[in-house]
DNA sequence: ACCCGATTTGCAAATGCGTCGCAGGTGTTA
DNA sequence: TAACACCTGCGACGCATTTGCAAATCGGGT
């Protein structure tokens, strides 16, 4: 049997394959909280893979990201950031630290199920709070 | 009496002045919901002020947001966008069309209380939606 | 109206982040 | 093992945005 073969009109590559690249890339992710960026988990798979390239890196996190195996970040301040946790929540960047944490928070149905009354149909959406995280909320009351 | 000095410790500039590049800026973006990039809202000024930079513009957009007279937009894919609404709201962001809609969608009070039982404080926050809008939705439906 | 100093501007160069093209390497199926 | 599509590493490129700097401008005080 030949491998699957792109049968759409749309730009639908092949099958993706394990490679140790994406083997490490997604590894490196596993277990980490920390969001961390592309360079980041470029600089840890590198200690496993030294020669690995960065864009090796990005295209990966994108394809896994496509995948649903991870999820993409945007922060809309720096670079991109990867979270191996894919269920629904959302995300808290403090001001003062920068860091981001996750937080359990859905949607409610509600707000979704009223715009989808008006002709809307809603894939997914993305919530990042900004504010002070306790540590820092509770350093800058000190100040 | 003289003008008022920085005296924080802080970087703080002085107060920002009325130019007539910063005013185009803002005026060109009174009622104009189709949420703007900077490149966008750069050269509808320039008709106005053809000897204005872009540089400027990138320059007066972010004051204005920080000044809190704007809001910046940043949906992770392509460059920011600017809203002359500055009360709460949400974006939808069309995956078919790549138009950005305002969504008066406030979060639910009890979501922030919760964080902030938790020890966190929240400032502000984000909320982007993607799907397909009403007309990409029926166009879709058509295919 | 004129001064003066801090802010702002225009310009070009620089930066940050991510993507692309390509030649050679590798995973997967037959 | 052959074949071929997918992948990788590398460097060059692209887009969005920022920065350094000298000249222009704003706006309060005189």
């Amino acid at each position: 049997m030949r491998p699957q073969k792109a049968e759409k009109t749309d730009e639908v590559q092949g099958l993706p394959r394990i490679t140790k690249q994406r083997r490490a890339i997604f590894a490196a992710l596993q277990g980490d909280a920390s969001h961390p960026t592309a360079e980041e988990v470029y600089l840890r798979v590198k200690e496993e893979l030294p020669h690995i390239s960065l864009a090796t890196v990005y295209r990966n996190l994108k394809l896994l990201a496509r995948q649903g195996l991870i999820r993409e970040i945007s922060t809309g301040e720096g670079p991109n950031r990867y979270d191996f946790r894919t269920h629904e929540h959302a995300h808290f960047q403090c001001d003062r630290c920068g860091r981001i944490l996750d937080v359990e928070m859905g949607l409610p149905r509600e707000l979704t199920r009223d715009l989808e009354r008006t002709g809307f149909r809603v894939r997914s959406h993305e919530l990042v709070l900004h504010g002070l995280c306790p540590d820092c909320g509770a350093a800058s009351s000190a100040d």
